[in-house]
DNA sequence: GGGATTTGACCTGG
DNA sequence: CCAGGTCAAATCCC
């Protein structure tokens, strides 16, 4: 009975999953469409009276996408949940966070395992796995600030790869709930380097966050490294690498928090215009200077994280750009 | 002494 | 079953 529950659980879950991963798409195409109506509207010097219908159709599909995506949200299932903002030939920032709550899990159970070996086998503290809802990955040397504070709680070996992969997450957690962690690993190609995933965005109270302590054992041979990128580091060889594709970036999309996080995530959101969230403000100035510049340099792509295992398309710059071409051609 | 790191165990999802 | 992510006691360091 109980395994019945569970597999139609799972098939929800799989349903909303394709569900939020056609709002996606269709939150892509909506911002190509707006960007290819703007640029249109500055060479023509008109505006285009489709493009307004087309907006709103796009709205129409994003709001069936989430109404049904919201029906399922009260069972749990939704992990993510994104309401769609129409474009209004804007960027907004992104107001995605992390999900995870932790699991309340028998009655907060916090064993210690050494002890509990050979006694009764509890169940350490359980917790439910990040869905890896915004991640992005920096390839980084040494840097040095990103002003954010982190403290190391795990490190791991990798299987095939050379060096251990450290866990990170934000000092503040436990004071104010913060749920960006990152996961740190040397390249092995270039064992100087190192590559900084950082999974959802900061909602700590950023302002005491100016004086970091930011420097933490990337592994326990001897490598001292800053965990850490700036924005304007030029080294940083970035990867947004999110469930969300990268465009979606670019249109606010607002995730419920399961539960209560409401103002929370209103405050991750806002912050996400200042210094509170740089890698937002980020993201997004970089994905328009790609639009603006084709910047060879930068992939965005619309992928799989490195454990949950989504099977998204990838889309780099070169198939964005040939996709908008192809629209732009047909369109004359 | 207190905070940060280390490290083996535990837990989850594929 | 296994790889990877997280927990938390032990240990380190200032």
């Amino acid at each position: 009975m109980e395994s019945n529950s569970n597999n139609t659980k799972s098939i929800q879950r799989k349903v909303v999953d394709d569900l939020v991963e056609g709002s996606k798409f269709t939150t892509q195409l909506q911002l190509l469409l707006s960007h290819r109506h703007s640029n249109h509207n500055i060479e023509t010097g008109s505006l285009s009276g489709d493009s307004d219908l087309v907006n709103e159709l796009i709205v129409k599909i994003l709001g069936c996408f989430h109404k049904t995506i919201s029906v399922l949200d009260p069972l749990d299932l939704v992990p993510d949940v994104y309401v769609p903002v129409a474009v209004e030939g804007s960027r907004n920032a992104s107001c995605v966070d992390d999900s995870a709550a932790p699991a309340s899990c028998n009655g907060g159970d916090s064993g210690d395992s050494r002890k509990r070996l050979g006694v009764s086998k509890g169940k350490r503290g359980c917790y439910i796995r990040k869905k890896r809802s915004h991640t992005w990955t920096v390839e980084a040397k040494r840097i040095d600030e990103d002003g954010h504070a982190w403290r190391k709680y795990g490190q791991k070996e990798i299987l095939n790869t050379k060096f251990p992969r450290s866990y990170f997450r934000c000092t503040h957690k436990p004071t104010q709930g913060c749920k960006a962690t990152k996961q740190v690993q040397k390249l092995e190609r270039d064992p100087e380097m190192f590559q900084i995933t950082y999974i959802g965005h900061h909602t700590c109270n950023v302002s005491d966050q100016t004086q970091v302590k930011t420097e933490t054992n990337i592994d326990s041979d001897n490598t001292l490294a800053a965990t850490s990128f700036h924005k304007d580091h030029v080294n940083a060889n970035v990867q947004e690498q999110e469930n969300d594709s990268s465009v979606e970036v670019a249109t606010c999309m607002v995730k419920q928090e399961e539960n209560n996080n409401d103002d929370q995530i209103k405050d991750s959101c806002e912050g996400s215009s200042t210094d509170g969230d740089l890698s937002l403000v980020w993201q997004d100035e970089m994905m328009f200077d790609d639009y603006q510049h084709h910047d060879q340099d930068h992939h965005y792509y619309h992928g799989e994280t490195s454990t949950t295992s989504h099977q998204f398309s990838f889309i780099d710059n070169d198939q964005l750009f040939s996709l908008f071409d192809t629209y732009c051609a047909n369109a004359r």
